[in-house]
DNA sequence: CTCCTTATTGCAAATAGTTGCAATAATAAC
DNA sequence: GTTATTATTGCAACTATTTGCAATAAGGAG
């Protein structure tokens, strides 16, 4: 497999601070912070980049083996629907990571497989002409747009 | 506005003659046309519109049991490569169609799951800007852009 | 038509992802 | 701390998709 995971940016997040936050958001909605969901989130907040769900099995499995598969699938598709995790397709592979506050996208060259961040703002003109001629609310999150990057492109 | 939610039925297309030319094609690159093939592609040109692998299977099965399932995968994997049928990712399931010669893309509710055509200049402007100023050439096909529909908007 | 090459198939086994359910344990209330 | 509630987990069974390989048959050549 190609490497889907490396570019970014460093945000700079405090990972005790930003799981302390977490648990209180999440107790104030109903839910529970587990310490297999501890784990998962901690991942991410380590290894910033794309992680497929295989990947953070093979990583979370490795500190506590008892986790299981069917915890990790629910769980990244919790986190995902809470906003906390973002979920793309790129490759074929369904990829995740943490959900910033600001959305960006992704330029995957078809050829080599590098990986290129987008700013949302591209999107800006596409979004409000939508909107206004087709009635359409476009919610555009982690968009992969395929291609051959520059030096493919030769 | 017109047929927005309908579309494909634009298709003066001669199912004989498609699939002639298309055994031609095929055999001029070294590839056979067999009887699944035959079949799978007959499908598509009854059943305009998107299918999932599963839909296929069932679709075509009827007609000939004895085509296995790892047959239609490969098929439909085939085809999508050799660009007579088009792949794209709605509502977490792999759909495809035929690949008509002018790229179409979809704009898909995430609450009523309406299913829309967009037309493939909408991203003349973003692609001639990835292309001038990032050096990515971009190859849009068959996009899916998620939002809410003008009536689950409000 | 017959033969030859090899692309393609069916099968079966492997891998990936999902789901129902009883047991567990995180949280809140006391 | 103790208890009650119920969200979440692990398990196992299930569905979905992929893969290796020997058998088959499509298409070109003679
Ligand atoms: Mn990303
Ligand atoms: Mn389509
Ligand atoms: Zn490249
Ligand atoms: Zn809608």
């Amino acid at each position: 497999m190609g490497n889907l995971t490396h570019h970014h940016h460093h945000h700079p997040v405090d990972p005790e601070k930003f799981q302390a936050e977490l648990k209180d958001k999440l107790n104030s909605l109903g839910y529970r912070y587990t310490p297999q969901r501890q784990q998962i989130v901690g991942l991410f907040l380590s290894e910033e980049g794309h992680l497929t769900a295989k990947e953070v099995t093979e990583h979370v499995q490795q500190q506590s083996a008892s986790i299981d598969q069917a915890t990790i699938y629910r769980s990244l598709e919790f986190f995902y629907k809470i906003g906390v995790l973002s979920c793309s397709q790129m490759g074929g592979q369904t990829v995740y990571e943490i959900a910033h506050s600001v959305p960006h996208h992704h330029l995957v060259c078809t050829n080599c497989d590098t990986v290129m961040p987008l700013d949302d703002h591209h999107f800006d003109d596409l979004v409000a002409h939508l909107w206004q001629d087709h009635q359409f609310r476009a919610e555009l999150t982690h968009l992969t747009i395929s291609g051959l990057c520059g030096h493919c492109a030769n």
